[in-house]
DNA sequence: ATTATCTATAGATCTATAGATAATGC
DNA sequence: ATTATCTATAGATCTATAGATAATGC
């Protein structure tokens, strides 16, 4: 552990350099780098060469931090999630009504969703072009931010703001929480003339909790 | 008119070759051929010569039926999406119901999500990869199926056996119905542990029409 | 003659690395 | 001396086409 941008999970991408805060700092810069190359171009369209220029060193640095071009979108996925997972964690509340604090959190995350449409799209789009043991760490990923809302259902069912709801249930509903905000980014297309952000909220919310009281 | 699967809709692609027939025929062995491949390795690592081999003629000939690997995207897509509507609409039934007929074309939609999984996850993955023009023809025909929910919809609310909704809540019901379908596809790996496919159409169909009574 | 198919390859990339060079600290 | 960075390129593809060949029907 000490040299991926989240110590705490996943598979460590070696690197010959000792510098473990230089390492920590040129990788964001891939990161940042690679994020927006692959919003536009795709990942496979995306050049390696392309990812060290615009990070601002050569192509023969960039490999001094990452060993493939699949290690590069490790880490972007990686660093979207963590993203994703703060942005969601730091505006959670923790009131007296389990039922409210839910339903809070489905318009701060829906928000999120909002703001980060192109790299929700990303993951959806390219998870399938990592290998099989980063892929799994990325899914991993993702089941952790399911859990809050499943910690949530759980929290409102024990007081009582919610109606009982057995185990799988709320495994479901949960699921069907990160669906819909999902389905905000990747379905903009179709929703976005049709409803504001605000709008989206307030029916998707309604007609998500309307079963559960 | 005249040389795509689908005669209907969509960009000609152009071809050298005269017989009509023989054209659909090729087609059908590429889309055939390519649609295992691009489920099995992706668009992008997939090679045209691997498309032509397993289609069972040469590259060159390949070429007389295509002008880009694009177009054996395109018409990938396209074959996808009109399987997917003909299974649908085959097996709709009217009857005098509409939340009733409703119900029913939920859990043949699921079924068919589950038939197709690959398939769907595919669109999901590679629509990004069709240039502008057939993409917007992709994204029209997956509207098309929606629209089939719309009228589910629109008639359960005709006949009161569901009550009224304004024509945006149609809108977002109708898209809620088909990424709940698509989610049993590209969240498999969360909810088969913990689903049967009758456990799924069975829930999701509650939450959906529970609100909509 | 016309139509369909095949072989061979032009031309253009792209990833990853080896070996040289510059910068830092003893 | 050690560490980080850069330049140059080996080696491996891959798409799309040109031109040759085979098959079909007059």
């Amino acid at each position: 552990m000490g040299d991926a941008a989240d110590p705490s999970q996943g598979p460590n991408i070696h690197t010959e350099v000792k510098d473990e805060d230089l390492v920590l700092r040129r990788r964001r810069q891939i990161v940042d780098a690679a994020v927006h190359l692959f919003i536009n171009k795709g990942f496979h369209k995306t050049t390696t060469r392309e990812i060290a220029k615009a990070a601002g060193f050569s192509i023969g640095t960039l490999y001094e931090y990452v060993n493939s071009k699949e290690d590069v979108l490790y880490l972007v996925c990686q660093a979207i999630h963590s993203e994703m997972e703060q942005r969601l964690k730091q505006r959670l509340r923790h009131g007296i009504n389990g039922a409210r604090d839910l339903e809070a959190a489905i318009a701060v995350y829906f928000t999120v969703c909002d703001q980060m449409s192109d790299h929700i799209l990303l993951i959806y789009q390219e998870t399938k072009s990592l290998p099989a043991e980063s892929r799994r760490f990325v899914l991993e990923h993702e089941l952790r931010i399911t859990g809050v809302f499943k910690d949530l259902l759980a929290r409102g069912v024990a007081d009582f703001s919610l109606r009982p709801l057995h185990p799988p249930e709320i495994t479901l509903v949960a699921h069907n929480i990160m669906v819909v905000g999902h389905m905000w980014s990747f379905r903009r297309w179709a929703l976005a003339p049709a409803f504001s952000l605000e709008q989206y909220i307030q029916l998707q919310s309604d007609y998500l909790l309307g079963e559960l009281t």
